[in-house]
DNA sequence: CGAAATTGGTAACATTTGTTTCCTAATTAT
DNA sequence: ATAATTAGGAAACAAATGTTACCAATTTCG
């Protein structure tokens, strides 16, 4: 049996789920592959399917009005990478998902997520939940960003996603952050000297 | 037949609402009115219901590490008054929702909320497009944060929110923004010398 | 009415963060 | 292998924001 690992975090997410509504996702899962620096989907497209990381890495970005590329989101191993807001309103996405290290993705068509949330019940409340999910994850971020500095936000960061500090470099996580990058070259170098 | 701000505002989130949802939610609808400075629930305390504003206005707000008063949201005429995601996980709410102008509220309890989620599909799915308002809501907060000021992010609150310039004091928005006070009274002063 | 509390503003100074520029090491591509 | 690119660090200075303290006007409440 395939898909043991998103198998185990959708029953995490929705325990009830039944064998009828996982069978009616997991028939249309498809494997994607994704080398570096290539992207899961782009900015102003349409977005045609939800991906779920089995291995590798990647972040989700886009361009503000000067051009500069600012990182939303980092999506690793067993998270679910979509612009969900977008996706579920059917508009397009605003950001690029850019592979940061080679993926292996496991994919559902959007249609197929439509018609689940239709004729499934388990399946609209699975929707829900994950839009709830990324709700309290966001919710955390902009306290992090309302009432911590710099430093505070990068201490946080660090705890929150340990396995990203050697694998991201500082100016993506910088941007993450909403820090300039010699401000965090600083601040890394000042909690080195402690 | 009253309600009809709260069904203008629903019908607008789901028009595909049946008769018969409405009526499940609509029966369960109660009046409350609150005092100014009086509160609608109390951070650490289970919601039972989940509110809207007809008329008045409050703010959400919690008690940082330090004991300082953090204003998370504005709620006011036509939105909906909860702590979405805490509810919605039977958790305690991180927020205090006090009055800031008399209010009149229709709640909807609890427990039938849950109910409407397990009887009715479109119920179920009001919940999520709930959700996902709020996560929009969060994501243009978010990056609000990330890459605008202190000046530009209240400039973008006054365009997000006219009507409340002159309805919130200047100490609950400088809080809002992440902003201290004598910083937001320099940025007005600023502003309105040009 | 009058005291007390709240509110908005301001100044002075400290601290943080941004901006620009440059350098070196590591990685990548040809 | 070597040139080109990318990445991380750092310095110097500018700008923004935080901190503290105080004042005047307004509102609230007894």
């Amino acid at each position: 049996m395939a898909f043991e690992s998103i198998q185990f975090v959708i029953k995490n997410i929705l325990p009830s789920i039944s064998a009828e509504e996982w069978e009616f996702m997991s028939t249309s899962f498809q494997i994607e592959t994704y080398k570096k620096n290539s992207f899961f989907n782009q900015a102003g497209e349409l977005q045609t399917k939800i991906g779920f990381i089995e291995e590798g890495l990647f972040r989700g970005y886009y361009l503000n009005e000067k051009g500069v590329e600012i990182n939303m989101r980092f999506a690793l191993e067993n998270m679910f990478i979509t612009d969900y807001a977008a996706l579920i309103q059917n508009l397009p996405s605003r950001y690029n998902y850019q592979c940061l290290e080679n993926a292996k993705v496991i994919c559902l068509p959007l249609e197929k997520l439509i018609e689940g949330y239709q004729k499934h019940k388990g399946i609209e409340r699975f929707g829900r939940l994950i839009a709830e999910q990324i709700l309290i994850a966001q919710q955390n971020r902009i306290e992090s960003f309302q009432f911590y500095n710099a430093e505070e936000r990068y201490l946080r960061f660090l705890k929150e996603f340990p396995s990203l500090q050697n694998r991201i470099s500082v100016a993506h996580i910088s941007s993450f952050l909403g820090i300039q990058r010699p401000s965090l070259s600083r601040i890394r170098k000042q909690i080195v000297q402690r």
